[in-house]
DNA sequence: TTGTTTACTAAACAGTGTTTAGTATGTTTG
DNA sequence: CAAACATACTAAACACTGTTTAGTAAACAA
């Protein structure tokens, strides 16, 4: 009996449908001006249709950021060609910086936004999309180590010095508060404080 | 004619008791649970008094964002009694990320949310809260150029970077994203990596 | 063909920020 | 003092929001 495979598929289909339409929406407008009123419109069903598949805005928006994750890893993966475990680093960092400046609205919901957390905090669950690409980090770092690169016991509390200090920079720019410059100092500012970190990891932390 | 004065400080004591109310209903219930209407319910007015003395909902916000940053220098003066500049600057940063975890629905005003920032953006004005704070980062920084303890030769780009660090930290754990950490793990991992950072920088700004 | 399940929606509920029109009260002027 | 004006305030409305409920029409199973 194909059916119930044929509705699952369906089911799936009709979720990717909403998911694709919040995505498209978020990026057009800004994750604060979408309903689900407008998502409905959108993709030409009902408001309440959403709730069939969705337990509430909030799943949508996971979806919408587990999404989003894929996007991100795709734009990782090319550095593990890169030979010199440092410029690997690096280079991560730089990618990371240019998706959340070429995807504001994604990024938001992927990092900034507290919503989409909520969803996994009342399903006891972990943060699968989150730890996937920190591993992806502590790999990098740990690569560093065994180069002889950086000298430190627990990779995992370096990747999050490093981390924070990426995601310092983007969400401080992303959510205006470089405003005390003027936009030419702001990028200055931006990618003269990255290459100083870089530098300062090379020196400082070997 | 005093009538003037009286109704300029009646005015004055209307906004403060709107800012007030505002900030009493964030601290206790977070940002985003609070409305115009629970304002002025707290304070005893109809909704549309508020009105009569702010703009809009984000110009309130602005007012409450001011006022926490009166809050949070007044944490940062004391640092000033130590002498050496570099355990001045390290207190700093750990002040900036206890108020933050003390105070996070201030700290959400102040630093992630858009929403204040807009009034400025209309007014076409500077950012002049994060300006100050942000020059008494730049000024304990140039005292570390002075003592020797950092070779850099932009102060402001090196107090980027370390606010960025900082912030980075903060900005993750308040917005859930150290999710995929047990609570004693993001614990460890966050003074860990602060303590990291400290000692990157001692090593690798000079 | 009948009974049941599934997919969907119109309409309502309780809330949101904001504006408008109107009412008291306080102040100034003839 | 009374009339004219200015100020302070609010009730009610507008156009939204997320979400739920009750009901309908089509698809499927017996």
């Amino acid at each position: 009996m194909g059916i119930l495979e044929r509705k699952e598929r369906e089911r799936e289909e009709m979720r990717r449908l909403i998911v694709d339409g919040a995505r498209h929406l978020f990026v057009a407008n800004g994750y604060e001006k979408v309903s689900i009123r407008n998502i409905a419109e959108a993709i030409e069903y009902s408001p309440a249709t959403i709730y069939l598949y969705f337990k509430d805005k909030n799943e949508v928006l996971y979806a919408v950021h587990s999404q989003a994750f894929g996007r991100m890893m795709d734009e990782f993966r090319p550095i593990f060609t890169i030979d010199d475990p440092f410029e690997r680093l690096v280079e991560m960092g730089r990618r990371y910086m240019l998706f959340a400046v070429e995807n504001p609205e994604l990024f938001d919901i992927m990092f900034i936004v507290t919503a989409p957390m909520e969803t996994l905090e009342c399903r006891e669950d972990i943060w699968s999309e989150g730890r996937t690409a920190f591993n992806m980090l502590v790999q990098v770092v740990q690569d560093c180590i065994k180069e002889g690169v950086f000298k430190v016991d627990d990779a995992e509390v370096a990747a999050m010095m490093i981390w924070s200090n990426i995601h310092g920079h983007t969400a401080l720019f992303l959510r205006k508060r470089m405003m005390m410059f003027t936009e030419e100092r702001r990028k200055v500012l931006m990618a003269d404080a990255f290459t100083l970190f870089c530098d300062t990891m090379k020196k400082g932390l070997c």
